[in-house]
DNA sequence: ATATCGAGTGAACGTATGTTCACCCAGTAC
DNA sequence: GTACTGGGTGAACATACGTTCACTCGATAT
């Protein structure tokens, strides 16, 4: 069995490199180009596929050995970028949500969050409304999966019973769309304008109350 | 004086060309021409200048004498926008609103007005989270305004009294989100699926009724 | 040990882009 | 009536683009 001693013979090495690895690489390596260059203020709608194979430093021709076009690209970003909402509700389940100024701490958290992962919500923040329709179409339904999880959530903990699921999930979007605007507005504060800053967390922190306070009058039917 | 000889003389012809006339009206084109591209399914931020210009009827060259760049264009076809959402506020207000079902009144001719002006609003949706920086940030200028108006109105509609100024410009900016958020969604909506568009509609009308249910219980403080 | 495979190469293609320039000529000012 | 202005022209420019092709050469399979 050749893959076993592969395995044990680079075990010691510190160049793992069999064939698909490097593949895999490689592709990692367009996509992280392709944040790169949008973390530089372009719109992924408007990169090139040269501009990004010359990020990646591979010739232009190879780029179609990891993706039919651009689009297929873009899904892959669009893939990551669910993935990083989900660790977003993986790690609000696993550190709880703040027992005192509930939504301010979160929205705290939730903008931190944005921060350091900035490249993808600038992404996912720029081809959500415009862009090509397959892209906008996967970042729907990455939202509306994200919505559906944090409604789950949200019944688990208790506050907002006997709202019906539906409804939550209806809610849930609404929460969304404005943390996704948020995202947003929080990528393009100005650095050092601690005022700005401030506003706009006040601003969303009140936002969110509307909806919850509308969510805890809300009666079916 | 030569302009009322010149006002007279072409009030029965139907050729009233002066000079500022013409040149208004190519610029008027060439932001039509942009439309007319965005409705094709482009995204704005990908048109290039020769792609206008050829749409447009004029020689590429010629762009410069009405717009020092794309972004210049763009800043025109945000100000259309806002004027666009200024009527809808206007409409709103000379119509009155629909007295048994507001909400889903309300929905049902905001709808009917981003479908028949699907352009202007695909360019709005399109361009508010991607695109140029400037534009984005025009954009999102006109959308506070538009908040502010609203908030206007809906304080002299007296529901929601004692609401602070201030928290009715938040509320509204949520509401606001929230529509141009569906109007994203209305857009994108596929023809003769009248399934999904009641979806839709319902969805819509279930998260504004939240936000109000929020904003008739706000307490200030 | 040898044959196969496939990620990456480098050159070439046709086409498109933004910007410049000197030029033309109808509408304007005097 | 004459001189001027300025919107639109057409050609040219240097660059950039997406896509194709035959190719190399190291990792894989047998």
């Amino acid at each position: 069995m050749p893959s076993t001693k592969r395995a044990s013979a680079r075990a010691e090495a510190e160049a793992p490199t069999t064939r698909a690895e490097q593949k895999e690489r490689t592709r990692l390596r367009l996509v992280e180009a392709a944040l790169v260059l949008i973390g530089q203020g372009r719109s992924f709608s408007s990169l090139s596929l040269r501009e990004i194979t010359r990020e990646t430093g591979i010739v232009p021709a190879a780029f179609y050995r990891h993706f039919r076009d651009l689009d297929e690209l873009g899904l892959a970003l669009v893939e990551m970028g669910g993935a990083t909402l989900r660790r977003l509700l993986r790690e609000a389940r696993r550190d709880g949500i703040p027992p005192t100024h509930m939504l301010r701490g979160s929205v705290l958290i939730y903008k931190r969050f944005v921060e350091e992962r900035s490249l993808v919500f600038r992404f996912i923040a720029g081809e959500r409304g415009g862009g090509s329709r397959v892209i906008r179409e996967a970042i729907r339904t990455e939202e509306s999966h994200f919505a559906a999880e944090m409604a789950q959530d949200v019944r688990a903990l208790g506050t907002l019973p006997d709202l019906s699921s539906a409804t939550m999930q209806m809610i849930c979007g609404l929460v969304v769309t404005t943390m996704l605007n948020a995202a947003s507005d929080i990528l393009d504060l100005p650095p050092g304008q601690p005022k700005r800053e401030k506003e706009l967390v006040d601003n969303f922190v009140r936002q969110l109350r509307v909806v919850f306070l509308g969510a805890a009058r809300w009666r079916e039917q």
